[in-house]
DNA sequence: ATTGCATCCGAAAGCGCTTTCGGTGTAAGT
DNA sequence: ACTTACACCGAAAGCGCTTTCGGATGCAAT
């Protein structure tokens, strides 16, 4: 059912019947309605790819998937998906994922695909500190929003979590516990979330008058093993921290078990502290107190910033920045010491 | 940088200069290399919409996104979908994510989709057993595959785990240890691989001359909640099973947590498999046995697969059964007795 | 009756490509 | 020298829409 034959069979010619269709001004109401009910009764939609070509908007947006390095499954990024097409979809656009083959292709790859018409819009996430598409992005003045943050976030659309305030908060808690020897499983601070985090973590120490150790932070992975080397490493240190600080769930996953490893038990002779508020993380050994942060809206919130901007909103009203809270569970405790284990 | 400019700048017709580059046989080698290395030399690249209207080829498939009821994020989609979009970006197609907002609309919202001349093909993910979509791309002779089977899958493309047989191998394994009492927590018999998972739990049965008890199968959510209500439900009966088999990882683990509750030992008093080989599982307390399937490739093989069908391929040719294998972690063991426990 | 002004629709160009067809030039065949 | 045959390129239509522009019509105002 082309536009054509629609058409022919309403004795209008296509530019009518489009601008019909459309809810152009210069169309009676009559011949409107007429033309509408008819499309309607004989299923006409418009095919997107002529429409596309013909305004020059391609009623799509790409979402940039973080590159796993780890070859770990992002438990994430099914639920921003659903949300970012949920979020489109109400507008008849299509959502489409892409992926880098490496880091280094990524910013060319970017280009390539914002110059090609393809996408209106782009979603990026997990960016570096300095992150190269995003100054790529901004100098073609390409409408995006980015899942978190880099260092300079003054002048693009973000939504992000406060993570160096979610570290403050997790540092402060131990160190209310009595902890003063805090260990930092940190990721690789190119990520600027990794930075933000240890930052966070440095923060913390200096307000509540601790002094820092830089052996006591470990650079790793961002999956259980990578944290159960590190941890493992600051345990088996002749001055061990009483107490972990951790980027991501799925590292202190690695530490309650360097913990356990070593005939320790979380929770009561060392303290883990997480990131994610990941759901599994109610049944560790022990449970795991983690900084739970609002996944659920935020690939929805995306796409919303995101449809924004490309209608022409500026992306500096477009900076959300949530918090994550403390979910206590069981693996946080106060400092052990050999006195308190002989009262109890 | 458009065809037409560059092909004044070559003093050649559009036309030619497109054969040129789409390497028709009608023009010379020689000016076939000047118009190639200027279009390099001037960055030309084809706009991909105007490409596809006049082709009539979509260049891009469309993965259907599994709905996630329990809002639960699938841990497998990240890395499905780099796999699907490394294979189409090599042809330079793009990767369109839908998800319908309620699964009775899925149907319509396909059928808008494969209509729409958006997608060359789609690729969907677990299907229910009799799966409207599947027949309706069947009837729109559209191209597409299936991640996982519906009943009638003789006459389609797929890519699945034989998961009848692994829960074979899971419960055959449980006898081995003595299990007579094998509680089976599954999930809704809609969704064909729990059909064929439970399918798979009664044949072992019978083969290894158990009688079913209906009591002992629980139908829960594909969650931990789902897994620990179930099971909690069949340990509190008069003459409770010895073992379980569940459907999947994440309700294992909530099978773990009903038999830790009720002051029993996973893996001792009571044994669980678990279904997917969730790398989390290293980590429960004790950790999962479970059957892992092969996940790293299945996104490549499912994109492969699928541009084969496209180009003509009968899809009856591309089914492929992969297997799944019992990873012996610590929740798995010989039947408890009192005697035994003396003994030891 | 003329002008003026909306209102409404048709005509046509255009989006940026692809692809068929036909025609020219040149080499080969007799 | 005259076909026959290629090899090669230009011309033009077409993909299915949108959008601008102008012209026809009708009605009110002069």
């Amino acid at each position: 059912m082309s536009l054509k034959r629609l058409a022919e069979h309403l004795e209008l010619t296509e530019g009518t019947v489009s601008r019909a269709l459309n809810n152009y001004p210069d169309i009676s109401a009559k011949t409107r309605k007429r033309v509408q009910e008819q499309a309607a009764a004989l299923g006409y939609r418009a095919n997107p790819l002529a429409r596309r070509l013909a305004t020059g908007v391609a009623e799509a947006v790409a979402y940039i998937m973080p590159e796993n390095n780890s070859s770990i499954s992002d438990p994430f990024v099914s639920q921003l998906l659903t949300g970012l097409s949920r979020a489109l979809s109400e507008r008849g656009w299509d959502l489409l994922v892409t992926q880098s083959v490496s880091a280094e292709e990524e910013p060319d790859m970017l280009h390539k695909l914002i110059t090609s018409g393809r996408v209106s819009g782009v979603v990026l996430s997990r960016p570096f500190k300095n992150d190269a598409r995003i100054k790529l992005l901004q100098q073609a003045k390409f409408p995006f929003i980015v899942h978190g943050r880099s260092v300079d976030h003054e002048d693009y659309a973000w939504y992000d979590v406060d993570s160096q305030a979610a570290i403050t908060v997790a540092v402060d808690h131990l160190v209310s516990l009595g902890h003063q020897r805090i260990g930092f499983i940190g990721a690789p601070t190119y990520y600027n979330f990794a930075q933000v985090r240890l930052d966070g973590y440095k923060d913390a120490l200096a307000h509540n008058g601790i002094a820092l150790d830089p052996d006591l932070i470990a650079i790793t992975e961002l999956n259980d093993d990578g944290g159960e080397r590190a941890a493992g490493d600051l345990l088996d240190r002749p001055d061990p921290p009483t107490a972990f600080v951790c980027v991501n769930d799925t590292q202190a996953i690695g530490v309650l078990a360097a913990i356990r490893v070593r005939g320790l038990v979380p929770g009561k002779h060392v303290s883990v502290i997480g990131y994610d508020g990941l759901r599994f993380g109610r049944h560790t050994n022990p449970p795991l107190t983690t900084m739970v942060q609002p996944q659920e809206h935020s690939g929805r919130q995306l796409g919303d910033m995101l449809l924004s901007i490309i209608d022409g909103g500026d992306p500096k009203d477009f900076q959300e920045l949530r918090s994550a809270e403390l979910l206590r569970r069981k693996s946080d405790g106060p400092v052990w010491t050999k006195e308190a284990e002989a009262e109890s």
